[in-house]
DNA sequence: ATGCTGACTATGT
DNA sequence: TACATAGCCAGCA
């Protein structure tokens, strides 16, 4: 007990994981934007930061980053050029979401609403 | 310790 | 309508 008080506690969340928190929360068959998961991790306006912590995800970690869409409805591209994105969709359309003939998903749909009257 | 990089979005010209 | 810019975390060399 050296811990003085007002020091950080051990494990401290960080902000990436704070957004894996609220990822976890989107039901399957939903969508949420990185905006909208910005916001719910009490991180409003940081989208971008959403993106770097998804991309930061160790494999098998269980949490449902292919529901995480951008604010136009579509899976974002990858800088890498890999699959994810293909399998992103691929995931999305098995869990039921469906695109539409431009390749958006129509977010006034599908997108997740949290309940509590936050969003 | 510094600097680069990476899954975004709202706003202004 | 299209393009540029600001915002600002965490891991790695």
């Amino acid at each position: 007990m050296t811990r003085r008080r007002g020091a950080i506690p051990p494990s401290a969340p960080t902000r990436w994981e704070r957004v894996w928190a609220v990822v976890r929360r989107i039901p399957r068959g939903r969508v949420a934007t990185y905006g909208q998961v910005a916001k719910l991790a009490g991180l409003p306006g940081q989208a971008r930061f959403v993106g770097y912590a998804l991309a930061a995800l160790p494999d098998g970690s269980g949490v449902a980053w292919q529901r995480v869409v951008n604010a136009s409805g579509r899976v974002s591209a990858r800088r890498d050029g890999g699959n994810a994105e293909a399998l992103q969709a691929a995931m999305l359309r098995r869990e039921g979401v469906r695109f539409g003939a431009d390749g958006a998903i129509a977010l006034e749909r599908f997108r997740w609403r949290p309940r509590g009257g936050r969003r």
